[in-house]
DNA sequence: AATGAATGAGTCTTCATTCAT
DNA sequence: AATGAATGAAGACTCATTCAT
């Protein structure tokens, strides 16, 4: 799951006191980063969030990219496992959608406030940028699968490439989602959730009557 | 246009000379911030790019931000001048979809390199971020606009509300021209364009048999 | 003559004004070096001893190492001028070599501290190795090929290898030089300067009478 | 022969695992010291080489230069050690000279590792520079010691002050060595330690035939 | 207007040394 | 004795911005 090296800088193992202080520091990190951005926070505003010395960061990190990583890296695994634990088990296309389209605006509010700092950190950190890549990729990926899948069952129409249709969907789904639950831009979630899972629906003409069952596309 | 104060810091007009200094600085930026983005980018990197010394920047400027404030006014500015140069005409949804489409996906291209700029000082500069959001509104406030008109007259569903679908399909186009033009995704363009189109029509319900004329939808 | 790179760090010319204040820097670095040694001189150090503000020490140099090495080249390019100045003119070997060691010795206690400085600097910086290896080759070289000449011309013993004696017996000038002047061991310099003479006489046999004329040796 | 104060820090006597814990980590230092210098050396790379935590090391030394000097004391015991084991017992001036020249190279190659690292940090720390000092005021000493009886027994010359010919003698012997074997300027060492024999011999006007007979000088 | 030198606040980062266990 | 986490003083370096000419 992880994309960079998240290894604290001893080799050895770690003891439970220095576990501990490790995960007060990507506590302090996370919130700090969440609230002034990762560009405006100083590593002493992270150490003065954990109580810790100065220097005590360096103990675990080599820098405050290396922090952010580790952040994303725990953040994108539970946002991941939010997706999966939640996974429809209806073979029926339109409830899918819906089921993971809802899952996925769940998961994105419960971190909104780090994937706007890992957004930042990605417009000038190349490994953030592969990070934040490879995040959408594997949801883009999944919805082609699905998508490959439905239309092999005749399930949904046949006309548009799996890939480019999910990677536009998931543009939307994903943008949209940061703009109205990282930026903050307010929008009626049961409207929205709505429209999104009728696009999804209406874009790969998945028949509304006995979605289960083939139909004439 | 302008969201930002871009006078020059003179009061008095400038000298033919003064412009044309102004205009170096500004097309100087311009590289400087698409080559290295616009953290990374120092004064003294726009200064030499432009041919002059350190503190003439300062001639014309306040701050690194207001350079950007004002090449991201001009290029707003072109942006929505080649989006209405090329207006349709027709009043038949699809076309202006995929008129509309087109148009943005040609509009974008040409300002790939500064809107991902724009994009990352975003992120934290507020001023940025504003004219950012603005940009899109105008997009949203548009498509919802001819949406709206559409649903009136019948040409397309009307069980969507016009500022939420708006915003939606916005989404996908803006963030997935920024993930292709502006980060470099390779994307077949006739594919994506098309299916873009597809989506839109498809969401609205638009008919394909004469679409300028009212259906049952 | 010059070793490492010295240029200034801004590519242009400097002005008049900007060369002065470089020149007070180095000036003011050679203090401060030679008062307590390289390592524990801190940049603020200089540009406290220079009257400049902290930053405008790195309009000039790119680090500490960088100020030393535009010093030693200087230095070194004094000391070599120096000798040349004062070069005898006699084919006499005795003199040459009376003259030599003087010339030396002198040109040496006016450049102890810096000496100092460049030997500490050079236990631990390869670049200022390479450079005090470099002045004592040059010595070396010169030495041996006096003694090459003598050689040839009878006026010495030929039973060393000129490269061999001319190295150790530079190494015992440089390093006596070394730790009398620079470390301030007390010795009379009378008495010095005649031993070392000698023992350059002695070691190549140097006849004593007519030593401008070939003897049996 | 201790200059510094090398004694452990518990004043009580050390257990058998205590010193054996102590030698390992000046056995590390030394490995350390040698391989990167005495500045570039950092205590953890000291402790990790001795398989110890990092703060074991205080419990036996009160900082990075005590255990330098510790490792000096020895070394400098030992240098002086192999040079009294090979003592020449033959009064023979010019036999005593070669021994102990031949004697010294073999020493000094033995402990031109650390011999550097001794030498980098006499440039500034005091105590290493007394006990840098003391190490050649002895063999100055000695020198001027044979000199002063050679020259009471007509065995060499008696123009020269002792102890400046020793001074000069040894700085030429001392320094070559460390250029030589220190910083791995190569050199034949058969030719090498002919010519320094030869320099001392000729210095001191020590007569080729029945050496151990006095002769006109 | 233009120049380019000067400024100095703001941060990062290192690592010898201490300390609680 | 040993451990290894914690400490924090110390100093380097950057660069947007100001200023004297």
């Amino acid at each position: 799951m992880a994309t960079g090296d998240t290894a604290p800088r001893p080799s050895s193992a770690l003891t439970r006191k220095g576990a501990a202080t490790r995960a007060r520091l990507i506590q302090a990190a996370q919130c700090v980063f969440s609230e002034r951005g990762f560009l405006q926070s100083k590593i002493t505003d992270i150490t003065a969030a954990a109580g810790t010395a100065n220097g005590t960061f360096y103990t675990y990190f080599d820098s405050k990219e290396q922090v952010l990583m580790a952040i994303a890296d725990e953040v994108v695994g539970r946002f991941l496992g939010t997706l999966r634990e939640g996974r429809s088990t209806s073979g029926d296309p339109a409830e899918v959608i819906s089921h993971d389209n809802h899952q996925y605006v769940v998961a994105y509010r419960a971190h909104a406030d780090i994937m706007r700092v890992i957004e930042q950190a990605a417009t000038f950190n190349n490994e953030m940028a592969v990070l934040r890549r490879s995040i959408r990729e594997r949801f883009v990926e999944r919805a082609a699968r699905s998508i490959r899948t439905w239309q092999a069952e005749g399930l949904c129409s046949a006309d548009l490439t799996p890939r480019i249709v999910a990677a536009l969907l998931v543009a939307m789904v994903d943008n949209f989602a940061y703009n109205w639950l990282s930026l903050g831009q307010p929008h009626p979630e049961d409207e929205v959730v709505h429209a999104m899972n009728e696009i999804w629906i209406r874009a790969l003409r998945i028949p509304k009557e006995a979605r289960t069952h083939p139909a004439q596309l």
